[in-house]
DNA sequence: AAAAATACCATACATTTGTATGGTATTAAA
DNA sequence: TTTAATACCATACAAATGTATGGTATTTTT
């Protein structure tokens, strides 16, 4: 078992951990010592020989940014869920992040993508539950047939978009759902962003549960 | 426009990505050279160069390990699939892998978990669709109420599991479904692994589609 | 046919990076 | 109270790493 870490060494950590989700590469003993406002590397190569002997990283001596964290599993970083989505509702987002999702830090998301919860269990039949939390890329450009976070009358929706040259179509994954077409130049649509991918917690013991039985 | 990548540019790149994916940080130019067999790393310096001008990757001047990968969305990378689940079935675990998938290169998985290929929509009510990826970890260790992968008398199941000093609970999402009951000691059940999330490819353009209408 | 891009080599050099050693001060454990 | 562990400092050094320069040969483009 690893034994507990002290502050200094958790805010080391975590400042690791953090590095790597933002520049996808670990820091070098410089980097650490500047974030820490260290005068010299030597303090932390001190510090990462205790969390090593502590078994939470692992290094190969001798080489630059070899720093592997160990049990990234039970790692979670905490990011922000900037707002929510409910198929009939306008998008939310909030002023001051006050939600968040702790994600496991091995889900390196890519930049400037942002979290959004799914409220409502209205989007079930593009099988997003309530209190998934969604990756949406706010790019402007999205491919045919992908699926987008849409504002469509100041209302929210979670489809698959298509558009010719004077339509825009809005697909349910739901065939019964019948499709939303609006015109390309309406000035009720606006797409928000495309979605990535989706978060949903499986484990237990942690904070949501996908149902709560009735 | 990123412009067209040479085999040698193509192979480097893949190496990069998978050299953090296996370590989790980028490969040194050494590194490189070593692996292509090359006798220095000037001529490494000069394929990154060429793919730093196609703006397939950015690099801090005189930052060792520095290399990031750019519009990591796009870049996958083929992951072997050893299996399939479907309830009612079996597992069946593949002798040579075939199947495969392209996950996004930035899903980080964790060592030694693998993924299976959930066949039959019958997980439906664990809101897990035909084709998803589970991915699974073989611990012998789980959590009360952990979503794992079980066998019952050669029958394939994921489910939550509660156990006390004598009984084991699989519980399904789906408050409908009786839960089923085992004896600690039965000889007819083991789990196989505990499932640590599911991906799903929700972008358009892409192999498989959650909904082939009837 | 000439120019440009590609794919490698070798060698030299400056920086970055990790490590080692020795020191001071404070707090926690035996 | 003596010993560990923690948290920092400074300085020195060797190894790792990125870079620069100049060269040859082959393929691709103009």
């Amino acid at each position: 078992m690893s034994k507990e870490l002290t502050e200094t060494q958790k805010k080391i950590l975590l400042y690791i951990v953090e590095h790597i989700n933002a520049k996808g590469y670990p820091p070098t003993l410089s980097d650490i010592a500047l974030n820490f406002n260290y005068r010299n590397r030597a303090t932390v190569q001190q510090h990462l020989k205790a969390l090593e002997k502590k078994n939470y990283i692992t290094r190969t001596r001798n080489l630059s940014r070899s720093i592997e964290v160990n049990d990234r599993n039970n790692l979670y970083v905490s990011r922000p869920v900037v707002g929510e989505v409910a198929a009939g509702n306008p998008l939310l987002i909030y002023q001051d992040v006050v939600d968040s999702v702790d994600l496991p830090a091995l889900a390196n998301l890519p930049k400037n993508s942002f979290l959004l919860r799914v409220k409502g269990s209205s989007m079930k039949d593009a099988f997003i539950l309530e209190n998934d939390v969604i990756i949406v890329k706010p790019d402007g450009v999205y491919k045919q047939g992908e699926l987008v976070v849409a504002i469509v009358d100041d209302s929210a929706v979670i489809k698959r978009i298509y558009e010719d040259d004077e339509y825009i179509r809005l697909v349910s994954e739901n065939p019964e759902f019948t499709p939303i077409i609006v015109h390309r130049k309406s000035k009720n649509f606006r797409v928000i962003g495309s979605v990535l991918g989706l978060y949903r917690t499986l484990e237990a013991g942690r904070k949501r549960r996908l149902h709560r039985s009735s």
